[in-house]
DNA sequence: TAATCGAATGTAAGCTGTTACATTGAATGG
DNA sequence: CCATTCAATGTAACAGCTTACATTCGATTA
């Protein structure tokens, strides 16, 4: 980071003929300067080429002018463009974002988070609720401003830019319901450390349980996050539960895992069985058959926490958890159960 | 960053009857301090919670410890694994990484790496070779560290982490020719502001030309991101060059969307047309056939483009670049041509 | 006209470390 | 025993900006 020779607030104080002081205020204040005055330095500043030096101003300031993103994994499609254009909406207001990611891990969130903080960030986007005790005191102690994503819940003083999980899940288990299927497996992502995934599993659960009409879960398993872990829990849902007409699955990859090992194994879909997933990311329209799944606004929903991360730095008002809505893309993958099976319910 | 009431290092010399320079001392060079004191010291350090103030560090010893990563994109599995490598890597070094994306974009990326400079990051990572001649200039006045992955080339002093598109291409349009095809066609990404895309069409065009036996390339195709622009170009290819038995891409997604297209027009892939793509996501094993491709170690480019950065940054040794190896990953979606077909040519 | 005010600007004390240079004192060598 | 050296530590000058407080001076008010 050395700029030798670059010109310091103090080059240009000089050639303006004026104090620093008078430099910082044209730059951070400038309705505190007079106009003569501040042109003349705004000339000048673009003339010699200065730029503050960002960690000087952030030293004097206590500003860091930077907030750290905790996201569980970058290798997801899912969380990156929501992450981009979390950070994009930073960079309009002249912040940076700095990311780390924890694997799924609350603990190495918690170590991710201490490191941000010790970093000096000023503020954290966090994915889910999920978090040790260590990391919800060490925050409200530390009285960090962050916001959670992902995730959406009322009646706390937390901050939420993100979508119910439970209540997305409930809706695709309805619609699937509506159908006239009766016998529905889950297919969920591991539930520890993973509130989403907890939350959707028991949307589906409730949903159908509530139902009546002899609906029923068939089983619900909970699978890792590739491909064959979907295909796997797939296998092991129609070994113990022929009966299943219909999977609602927690995530697209494990959909299209299912989707796909069911291909290989000769069972139709939807025919024999209907398969759904949640995130509406590539994979699912590319998979055969497409597959019926919710979408997640991503983007809003980056942007939106940006927004409120930055309005609670700027305090001047207090900022609301916004919620998101999720949509359900009906694609090829669910369709009504086929007369055969649904007589046997 | 308040931290209200955290001690600084005047707080640990003070109570350690010290210097604060023996303090800064006992962390960033123990050697320097004699075994009873520095002992005493990292107890206190470890007793009080003393943690360096991360912003005057970097203001006084004019090193910031942070370096910034410039990504076409973060929406791309392709880019986001080699980027939590690289990531962790730093992490183990304490070094912190920031992240911006230019959306394919020469000028976006010139932007960012002036504002990533601006913040004082101690080296950048970059991919590909394609930027603004601004841009290159001013890497070279700056003197900034950064390594170029994602692409490799010899005899420039360039330093590089990653592979060699154009023979990886070479290396699949050879694999293709050896099956048979002799009329294929070219699918690739925009190859404006991109020499991996350029480097890899070359690598399909040169092979095929220069193999003989009536070997010709029907089309050459530069296509955008989506699926649906890999579909059309499929479409159109087959509509120019209907003695196409072969389609070589520049990316998956092309490649899927190519597919998916072929199967909603009845073009039967392989057996009426073969598709191959390159990187090797997720998608490859999803699509119906699975997609013959190339793939490309991401993890362990990024590890390497942190390494070189982080030896470049320490200067001991001179920094080498290093290429990772490509692999073909068969699958489903290349055959051999159909006789019908290839009797045509 | 003196008192008051407020806009524009200056002064200088931080913010929290790092590090070149200075000092001390004990060990080593001739 | 004196000169030399070296390890351990201290002193204090930065790094480059922000900002509380002080100053100046022309305009307003009673």
């Amino acid at each position: 980071m050395t700029k030798p020779g670059y010109p310091t607030i103090d080059d240009v104080a000089r050639a303006a003929n004026v104090s620093t002081a008078t430099i910082s205020r044209a730059i951070n204040t400038p309705s505190k300067v007079a106009k003569p005055t501040r042109e003349r330095i705004e000339a000048l500043i673009q003339e010699m080429g200065y730029t503050p030096n960002h960690w000087s101003r952030v030293l004097a300031s206590k500003r860091s002018n930077t907030i750290g993103a905790i996201i569980p994994t970058m290798a997801n499609s899912m969380f990156a463009s929501g992450l981009q254009a979390f950070q994009e909406r930073l960079a309009e207001s002249d912040m940076t974002m700095l990311v780390a990611s924890t694997g799924y891990d609350s603990e190495s969130e918690w170590h991710q988070i201490r490191a941000l903080i010790a970093q000096g960030v000023d503020g954290l986007l966090l994915i889910g609720e999920s978090r040790t005790p260590e990391a919800q005191d060490f925050l409200k102690t530390r009285a960090i401003p962050y916001v959670i994503s992902w995730s959406y819940r009322s009646g706390t003083d937390l901050i939420f830019a993100g979508f119910d999980n439970y209540q997305a899940a409930a809706n695709m288990a309805t619609t699937v319901l509506d159908m006239g299927h009766r016998h529905i497996g889950i297919l969920g992502g591991v539930s520890t450390d993973n509130d989403r995934a907890r939350e959707r599993i028991n949307g589906f659960k409730d949903t159908i349980d509530a139902f009546g009409d002899g609906a029923k879960v068939t089983g619900v398993i909970e699978a890792g996050y590739s491909l064959t872990d979907g295909g796997d829990a797939f296998a092991d849902i129609m070994r113990h539960a022929p009966q299943t007409t219909a999977i609602v699955c927690g995530n697209d990859v494990l959909a299209a895992g299912a989707i796909v090992r069911a291909n290989q194994q000769n069972v139709k879909v939807p025919c024999e069985v209907s398969i759904t997933g949640f995130d509406d990311i590539d994979l699912s329209r590319v998979v055969q058959p497409t597959l019926t799944t919710v979408q997640v606004p991503q983007i809003a929903m980056g942007r939106a926490a940006a927004e409120l991360l930055l309005t609670q730095l700027s305090d001047t008002k207090p900022a609301l958890s916004v919620e998101v809505p999720t949509q359900i893309i009906r694609r090829h993958s669910l369709a009504a159960p086929a007369a055969g099976y649904r007589s046997k319910s």
